[in-house]
DNA sequence: GTGAAAGCGCTAACAG
DNA sequence: CTGTTAGCGCTTTCAC
């Protein structure tokens, strides 16, 4: 027992060479299953290789690349389904491309979003996904932009490459679900998630759909901590109060499904049945929208599609691929369930 | 123009000594924070990183510590809100503690869960954190154990530390109040992605009820694609079957929510009324199960406590604690809910 | 206090 | 076809 023949933790390739009587360039070759080498050798160090329990170390290998295969993926909040079911879509399809996946969840926070960053960026990430993007400052965003690829998925930047949905067009369809109904007062409900582009476009298509119908907009509800806030009003707005106050609001465009399922809650726990007294319609598409027990109607984003589109044009960046920004639109549908209904009669159904 | 004064993509130590005219060492010595410094050279490396956008490069940094800030976190499938909502959590917590975190959805399948700790194996990650573990074979836990420190979470190997709900006792919990409601007839239902250690226990705690109580145990059903399946069948069973057919089910207790939550949906879609005609306890406490819509009776595990306990382990083997694998137990909470209710006359409450 | 020098484990020319 | 060599960007002794 010389000091040496200590079983090292990790194994180098050198170890590896020493074992099978060759030289390091050898096992290297070996490793990355390049040609030239003899089967007689190749055999010598795979067997040294299986007794080692060698793996070769990715930092190193990495180093002297000057590139990694980690994608990094922000995230808003994993404890949203619509979020989760994304973001195991990307660690799908990068493993599926020999990547691993560093996430961040960043809750809609600007710091904890520009810390995740900074830590994907000092990991050297070969690009990054952000499923939801928040960052006002200037000084992340020029510290991305050209210093490594990024790719937005549901959500966009005009300076990279986004893959979204028709937003709009999914937010008129959904409106005009609802005018066809005969709602005439329709609030827009968005919450801290839903990131500001995506938000401009559903607010557009909702905007649209009532334009055409001439249908005045309805409140614009924003979901606090303590319940759903009229904007412009300062304290939150007790829901019975926009169902059955003044407003009238026979139903509610959610500009997401999390805050379509929290506002169906609350408004049932507040004996205001759903789709009886209020219509609600959702976005997103979560796998949960889709039970019995919630059945809300809802505007689904081809998930797969986004993430595969999006998860190729950042390989594609990878590899060299240049060229300005490119924008991908995938088109939504519409999933009518049972959270919509004519308005009954009592509070809605007549012009305004 | 000279050819070096082309801005590198990503500037090295090396560019920022020239730039503060200083050593490379000094600006090492800069950027970890280490004591002996000048007040004037600090600040003229300060600037330097600031003017040339400069983020050290973790990779060189971990080769020579021979040491990543990168945590590996295996989960089973983000689709499972209950999964999903303890992988925030870890990311939470190891980003609290300065570790970047690298996530493997393995779907419950061996092969992608094999492939996932390979890559982080690669990668010299700190630590790995199994939120979900299936791996039969041996060659797997040889090559993880006394190579990177492992610490369960939710699910156990004796081999290396673990924090856990009390699982057994929870599963008791659950059975008990469905026998306290009168139920005699009680199922067990299990999925895929409930880890064989937590299926035991949970399998123990609903055996212990049901023997204490001197009750029969109910059939095992396990949850397939095509729908729930009794133990020992070879084809799915109609959910109607189970309840209205011979057996006449009166409650089940499935050992996850998401199979609780499955069950719920098939159950009503087949016009079976829960709570009315069938009583359902799931397990984790997810938070979907909160929603006055599902309002699931079920165990909930303490999902922060969970967490943070294991991640504090983690982190303290990472720093070098030894001794033999520990085994924390956190305790669950019973949520009495809308899904349970006592049998109904016409099909349950008589003895067996 | 600061700089010079020696690697961390690997890849990628380039000779033999 | 195989071995030798020169780094990748950084930390870390060790002299000055």
């Amino acid at each position: 027992m010389t000091r040496r023949s200590r079983m090292p933790e990790h194994p180098t390739i050198l170890d590896v060479a020493r074992r099978a009587g060759v030289s390091k360039s050898t096992v290297s070759n070996v490793i990355r299953s390049s040609q030239g080498v003899t089967d007689e050798k190749r055999q010598a160090v795979a067997l040294a290789i299986e007794e080692l329990g060698y793996r070769p170390n990715a930092m190193a290998r990495q180093l002297v690349q000057r590139r990694t295969k980690i994608i990094g993926a922000v995230v808003g909040d994993l404890a949203n389904p619509f979020h989760a079911e994304m973001a195991k879509l990307v660690e799908q399809q990068s493993a599926a491309r020999g990547y691993a996946t560093m996430f961040s969840n960043t809750l809609g926070d600007n710091a904890t979003e520009a810390a995740g960053i900074e830590v994907m960026l000092e990991h050297r990430v070969a690009g990054i996904i952000f499923l939801a993007f928040s960052a006002r400052d200037r000084p992340l965003r020029a510290s991305l932009n050209g210093r490594v690829p990024v790719v937005f998925i549901g959500c966009s930047e005009p300076w990279a490459d986004s893959v979204v949905a028709a937003d709009r067009r999914g937010a008129r369809l959904a409106t005009e679900h609802l005018l066809g109904l005969g709602h005439r007062r329709i609030a827009f409900l968005v919450n801290e998630l839903v990131e500001k582009s995506g938000h401009r476009s559903r607010l557009a298509g909702y905007r649209d759909a009532l334009a055409r119908a001439r249908v005045r907009p309805g409140p614009m509800l924003r979901w606090t901590e303590d319940g759903p806030q009229v904007a412009g009003n300062g304290r939150p707005t007790p829901i019975e109060e926009i169902v059955l106050g003044p407003e009238r609001v026979t139903a509610v465009f959610s500009s997401n499904d999390l805050g379509a399922i929290r506002l169906l809650d609350s408004v049932e726990r507040a004996g205001i049945p759903v789709p009886g007294k209020l219509s609600v319609v959702g976005y997103d598409g979560a796998a949960v929208t889709a039970l019995s027990r919630i059945a809300l109607t809802t505007v689904a984003q081809p998930k797969e599609d986004l993430v595969l589109a999006g998860t190729e044009t950042l390989v594609a960046r990878v590899a060299g691929l240049s060229g300005p920004p490119r924008r991908q639109v995938v088109d939504v549908t519409l999933l009518v369930r049972g959270s919509t209904a004519p308005p009954s009669r009592s509070n809605g159904g007549r012009r305004n």
